[in-house]
DNA sequence: CCAGCCAATGTAACCGGTTACATTTCTGGC
DNA sequence: GCCAGAAATGTAACCGGTTACATTGGCTGG
């Protein structure tokens, strides 16, 4: 491969020129660039990144920690911030912190030994105290994640008022025994969407019926579980608010062996709006997070960032998809 | 952060004894090693991944070129590939093809001015002699690909083998009017799965009705149009193939909504078996490809290579996977 | 007692860029 | 025509490692 060297000398210049060139850093005379420009081309030029950080201090590369790979969510996430990376320079180191603080500082650690320019951290449960610590370091953008203790660039949508409407919209439509299936135990935002639930029952004077709220785990297995144990103790409802789309699906095809149609019988309502929700038996209505978008917009801060800009911070909204998995009680 | 010259110094030897240490490329004294894994152990050194890549030529990244992210299919792959990785001390750099050859011949220009290692790629549309170049180049796995002038190290399952026993499938439990729903027009493993359904009909007699393979594109939307422009014509069938489960989503639903009941009035099977399959109303039959396997296979194969050795090629197979959405004609 | 050899370690060049500083070349004003 | 000062370019150090080669010291055998 050729190197800036084998540049200079075919464009009689020095290789400081010919970096000035690459680099606009140092305007450069016409008609040396156009040799060096022509050289580079002849030579089919491509710069060492390698070389180019080391010596630079930048790697034109980010690090993307997601909570956990094959999550329909965060990945969509990890897509977006990859597309509103490309054509940026900046290329993205993709590790997965499978759902454990310890395995996320450690991914960390080798992130940092790549020398990432930047952090783009999806969800995790990273502690407040080292996050500041790292953001000390190197540009940081937290996505899809809460925390209090954080004044760093953080994308984020509000999953309590989310919550809120999802369950609205079923007490609206006549629904008074609303489940609730709910996702991890103590995950922020599982934890919003649930305020989010009660806080809509409450408005409506709906008494609080705790038989209603099922544990979960953002599975669909959680969602059946969650459904035949409401059934089998002979609890009765007729709407479903799931943590997420998964939840969802799983309590779609329990009620769907119980017997009970969907929405005839119950109406079901996700989160997430992941791209398979829109085919269910019945469309299944859900908060759709702008995952895709939220990513996006994260790549963006980032960048500017490490470019010293700012960018506005663009509000994200969850919002409601209505489809067919509702219908007004009768 | 401390560089090996810190350490040098703290360890009163030189960079060259400490860089022994770290590679264990030349034996050193005991006391010695001890004196420098402590000196690393109090300055908490790093190394510098990218000072180590110029200087030894190896980058300790790979390169992942995925067809398309979002994909449920090949984001599994790519999610194999990753966890495969890991622990290896290689990175994985992740960029997408976007379907288009001229895309991934750029982006693996990027890839390559990263000094890769190595390069995985997944799906695609690279020509043979581009192929052959860079295998030329760097150690270069090829997944989920089908591609005769090709004799480097690829992962690959048998799409002929198991379109036929989809249809067979169907076959076996009294269907002779079996629809196929395609994958996208001249996509090698969509071209594969309609010569096993061929392949299936034409074993059973059963003459084949053109008129029963149906365009599309693995989209659930290209799984609508089909059942839809099936039914509109009037023709008959009791047996649906898809090229993937989005398609068979699409598929499932459009049934639904012309008031044809599956498993009872037609029977459906998908292909990949992805995690929302086997949650659908009813469970979906499908062809499971072990796509986190393949990744992970082709991660192995990769690492190996690099090492100069060779790991045995491992058979991996598609899988039937029976479940609700198919019954015998009655 | 010393040549000879091997193991352990040090020295310094090198990887391919960037950039502070030095030098050369080109302006324009008088 | 000469000089100041700006603009363009060159020089060389440096980033943090790896590694070929040189050096040192300890041990063996004759």
């Amino acid at each position: 491969m050729a190197t800036i060297q084998d540049i200079a000398e075919r464009a009689n210049v020095s290789k400081a020129t010919v970096s000035r060139v690459i680099n606009k850093t140092t305007p450069v005379a016409g008609r040396t660039r156009d040799a060096v420009v022509a050289a580079m081309k002849d030579l089919k030029f491509q710069p060492n990144m390698m070389a180019r950080s080391l010596a630079g201090g930048r790697s034109m590369t980010v690090g993307i920690v997601t909570q956990k790979i094959g999550s329909p969510f965060y990945d969509t996430i990890a897509q977006g911030v990859i597309s509103g990376l490309s054509n940026t320079g900046y290329s993205p180191i993709l590790v997965d912190g499978q759902w454990e603080s310890s395995t996320s500082s450690e991914v960390i650690v080798t992130l940092l030994g790549r020398n990432v320019d930047g952090l783009i951290l999806i969800g995790g449960e990273l502690p407040a105290t080292d996050l500041q610590e790292l953001d000390d370091r190197l540009p940081t953008v937290l996505v899809a994640r809460e925390l209090k203790d954080w004044n760093g660039p953080c994308v984020n949508v509000d999953n309590e008022s989310a919550g809120y409407r999802a369950t609205r919209h079923l007490i609206q439509l006549g629904h008074r025994s609303i489940a609730l299936i709910r996702g991890i135990e103590g995950h922020p935002d599982a934890v919003a969407r649930a305020n989010g639930y009660r806080r809509a029952l409450d408005e409506a004077n709906i008494p609080i019926d705790e038989d209603l709220t099922i544990s979960g785990d953002f599975s669909a297995q959680s969602g059946i579980l969650g459904i035949d144990f409401l059934l089998n103790k002979g609890i009765r409802f007729t709407g479903v608010f799931a943590a997420n789309d998964m939840a969802a699906f799983g309590a779609r095809l329990a009620l769907h062996r119980n017997g009970l149609r969907v929405p005839e019988d119950v109406s079901v309502v996700g989160f997430d709006d992941q791209a398979e929700s829109a085919f269910m038996t019945p469309p299944l209505t859900t908060m759709r997070q702008p995952a895709t978008e939220m990513g996006k917009h994260s790549a963006e801060i980032l960048i500017a960032a490490l470019n010293g800009r700012k960018v506005p911070k663009q509000h994200l909204e969850i919002q409601l998809v209505s489809r067919e998995s509702v219908a007004r009680m009768t």
